[in-house]
Parts: C-alpha cells; sequence; structure tokens
DNA sequence: AAAGATTGAGCCATCAATCTTG
DNA sequence: CAAGATTGATGGCTCAATCTTT
C-alpha cells in the first residue's frame, strides 16, 4: 500500500497523486456502495439509471443510457428489465424514430428516487461535500474535466 | 449549507466536483483497462494482484490478498487459479499456519511484471502524470487520504 | 468455535448473433 | 448496409455452505 517500489526512483507527487486516486476511489465507491444498500434499500446502479433518466423528460434511448451509466446495450437491456419489473421504469416507443425505446420514470419510480436522492446527498455530504474545500473542489473539477477530455480524444484519435 | 444554492439546479463547487470525480474517474479506469488489455495482453486486475504479491517477498496470504484487490475470498479463489493455471503465480503452504496459503510470483510471473509495469507506468504518464501539475497533484494526495481515512473511521466507528 | 480457504449455486455483465427499422 | 435494441451463450463475482486447522 505504501512504501511500495513500483520503480527504483521515488515516486513524484504525480505519481503519489494517481494511487491515491485509485484507492481513494476505491474506498469511496466501496463505502457509498454499503451505505446505500443499507440506507436507501436500492443498489447504487440503480440510483445512477434513474439520476439519468430523471434529467430528461422525454426519457432516454437505451444506446445514450447504456453510455450513461458505462454498459454494454445488452447490460442495460436486462437492467432496465429489472427496473421495470420493479415498477420504477417505463419503456416506451420513440415517437421519431421505430427503432429507438425511450425510458421514462413512473411515478413510483419518480417517488423513490426523490426518497433515494435525498438519502444519496445526505451520504454524499458526509463522506465528501462537507470535507473538501472550494479551492480544493475547484482543483479537482478542472483536473478531472482535463482529464477526460484527453481520454476521449485518445480514444477517438485512435492509438 | 450556506449562501449558495442546493437546489437541483446549481450545484456547489463540491457537488460539481463529486460528479467529476466519479465520471473522470471511470473514463480513465475504462481508457486504462482498454489500453492494458490491448498493449500487455493482461487485464487490469491481473497487475493488480501480481503488484500486491510482488511487494511482499514471502509471498501474500489469500485473505490479505482478496483486501488489498477488493475480491471476495472465493473471488480471489478462482482468480487465482485463472493466474495460476497461466503460469504467472504460485500456491505455497504458510510455514507457520498450515490453514493459510502463500501467494508468490514464478520467474515467468515476475517476467511478465517487469513488462506490464513499463508499459503501465507509460499509460499512465500519458494519460494522468504528464498532465497535472505538482501542485495539483497535491491537492489531490490531500484531498482523497483525508477522505479515506473518513470513510475508515466511519467504516469501524459506525454501525 | 473461529479463521483460512475452497466449492457450488445464482446473478449480472460482456460478446456475438439476430431482428427490425432507417 | 447502418443503427437501435434484444437474445442466448459464456465468464467472473458474490453468497452460503463446507472442510481443515488453530
Amino acid at each position: 500500500m505504501q512504501g511500495s517500489r513500483m520503480s527504483r526512483d521515488e515516486p513524484t507527487v504525480q505519481g503519489r497523486a494517481w494511487r491515491a486516486l485509485l484507492e481513494g476511489h476505491r474506498d469511496l465507491i466501496r463505502f457509498l456502495e454499503e451505505e446505500f444498500v443499507r440506507g436507501a434499500g436500492v443498489e447504487l446502479q440503480y440510483y445512477d439509471v434513474m439520476f439519468h433518466v430523471s434529467e430528461v423528460v422525454e426519457g432516454r434511448r437505451m444506446t445514450d443510457l447504456a453510455e450513461a451509466v458505462v454498459l454494454t446495450k445488452s447490460g442495460l437491456t436486462s437492467l432496465v428489465d429489472r427496473m421495470e419489473r420493479d415498477g420504477l421504469l417505463e419503456r416506451r416507443p420513440d415517437p421519431t424514430d421505430r427503432r429507438a425505446t425511450r425510458i421514462v420514470l413512473t411515478q413510483a419510480g419518480k417517488e423513490r428516487f426523490e426518497a433515494v436522492s435525498r438519502h444519496h446527498r445526505g451520504v454524499v455530504r458526509r463522506i465528501f461535500t462537507s470535507r473538501v474545500t472550494e479551492e480544493e473542489a475547484r482543483v479537482i473539477v478542472d483536473v478531472m474535466e482535463r482529464l477526460q477530455s484527453a481520454v476521449q480524444e485518445r480514444e477517438l484519435g485512435g492509438a
């Protein structure tokens, strides 16, 4: 964990930042997941889907939603199956493209999302928001967005 | 919690930092995973195991290793099965406790790890290290370590 | 009885193939 | 043929049960 020798040289600050990011994120997610299941009775993945669906009134297309929650299309198909079975979501034909399916929250889904959101914000505040200064937060936003676009360029630009 | 708005529409800087962290990390990992499989022919998980095993000459016990790589014991059992089948690892009886198994790298595993490490450092440098200033890196280390200990305290103390 | 590790059942994600619509 | 979505086969991980050793 620490004092590890990834190379003979002393790790740079950036190198330590990389490991800190990985390990910190891992612990945060692990904690969040546990808190979530215990307190809200819903998996984090459910919340993630509901979050992205709730943003758009007319519903989200499967493909876009899959991208948003980082799943393959078939993976999302089965996830939506389960959530539909649980009465949280509804599939609706897309009026403009008959190939597409739009996912919308049911009334029960909306209520559930509201409740879970409140809980979610509480947990996030306790473990993250309240422990980070504005200054630090700005740096994080700055860095992460920069890295994101770098990755996206690389992915598009090919190897 | 303060003057700025906590409403859904106008998240705080910290709130944006939270989402930036989640999404950025997700994209980084996704990219790293792809790069890794393509360039080194090894999954990230393999590297993670080799990394933790390589740190200790006398080998790692299964339970400790499972904790380190964030897997259940049974999950690790099957992962180690595969890696052993691939000739990268070896199970050895623990001399001091006959219940325990020690995992060590084979010679092939060591060589593989060295090569993959080099590749790994290259990728990390390209997508992360070279794109973050020392100043920013210090902030990240600072924040993430603070959050990690906060989470650990909560896990121990909180029900 | 508790701790280290493995086994088997079940769940969930990916991949390749398929169907329908543009 | 390309794009949106689903289906079935396969693989990895978790959970509960089990075995051995302390």
